[in-house]
DNA sequence: TGTACATCAGTGAACGCGCGTTCACTGATGTAC
DNA sequence: TGTACATCAGTGAACGCGCGTTCACTGATGTAC
């Protein structure tokens, strides 16, 4: 049996959850610790039996979320297998997919200013999402030309700055400036675009 | 002869400066009306014969950015012409440019979380920005085959995405995932590829 | 040039607020005998 | 099964703090005569 714990059951995770509704709906600024107790149904002093404190909360939140995206990522990546185009056009839409369903994560993720370099555990959690784009873009280059050319990491890069990006940019209300582009419609295309540049679409599809 | 003031000088501008100095070193969380206030050597109420408060401040702030942004594109732009490739590559390359030099106005206008639709000015400053880009993409259209494509205007956006990308992901510190390539070598080739795909670019450079 | 007056940028004290954090405590849960 | 005890998750009161904002004021600057 899980441990179902003393008096509230699961305060921490009841915390997270809680964290997370209100980074989505005030941002990283409007998110604090006494709002996220109050709404967990607990006195503000209790988060400390679980965290060390505000930016440890919103830590473990991000460390959740690299978790999870990380999984998506692989998930999409297996899914396209074995084209490697196919993989890699996946982890693209999965990263916009990931900032749709997961607003609150990705916020904490990258918004929030929290460093990844915090702990050892978050830093590797978000190297493993990093490393299946990166393996992705390496199976597209072993089918490409072996001219001299930029490493595959690079191409991975390009891919995860277009789809951040277009995440900041066009999916969210609140920032610079609205598109009458739907995100996704932005980000396909964007991608198909930048496949065929890497010679591996056709020239006109 | 410009109006010195009365006993500050010019307090708006230096409040201003102050809030650029606080925004850049401690992000927009950071950043405090009080402490821009004693940054500039007054009281913080001095602040509210200029400001409506708070976010008037940063939104000043933000609607300077957009100002000097809307210069630097249009002057990027400029320098590109006649040739519209090499002035759409100028508008990406002045992006990233803009972010390097003036970080505290960029954070202001990308990351502070104030709307773009606070005032109508604001909202125009930030599109004759944008509308730099929309010609640049426009007129690159111009010499592209007539077939059935995006608009022009995806493909400003495209570019947009990328950029602000490369500079949220890569071009600060802070952010999820150092990487082992120069921001600049990293929107450069990301753009080659890109416009290679457009095929205004030859197949291979 | 000198005096009286109006303007208004900046003062300084005060406010109420919610924050993050601490501490000794309490009382429900789990365990030993 | 029943009792005594240990554990420790959550309490509630308190703290010091800096925040944004207000207000009546002051005193330097500019202007009228």
């Amino acid at each position: 049996m899980p441990k179902r714990g003393y008096h509230h059951g699961n305060l921490k995770e009841a915390l997270i959850e809680a964290a997370l509704v209100l980074i989505r709906e005030k941002g990283p600024t409007g998110f604090t610790l006494s709002e996220a107790a109050k709404r967990a149904g607990v006195t503000p002093a209790a988060v400390y039996r679980h965290f060390d404190g505000r930016e440890d909360l919103i830590a473990e939140a991000a460390l959740q979320g690299y978790h999870m995206f990380a999984d998506l990522m692989e998930h999409a990546y297996r899914d396209g297998q074995p084209s490697a185009l196919a993989a890699f056009e996946a982890t693209g839409r999965a990263y916009l997919a990931f900032a749709r369903v997961h607003p609150g994560h990705y916020i904490a993720m990258f918004e929030s200013g929290i460093s990844v370099n915090r702990t050892t555990e978050l830093s590797q959690a978000s190297q493993r999402a990093r490393s299946v784009m990166d393996r992705a873009a390496h199976e597209l280059c072993h089918n490409m030309p072996e001219d001299r050319r930029p490493p595959a990491s690079m191409f991975s890069a390009h891919i995860w700055a277009m789809s951040h990006g277009v995440v900041e940019l066009f999916a969210r209300n609140s920032a610079g400036a609205q598109s009458p582009f739907a995100p996704e419609d932005l980000l396909e295309t964007g991608i198909g675009v930048y496949l065929r540049g890497l010679g591996v679409l056709p020239p006109d599809g």
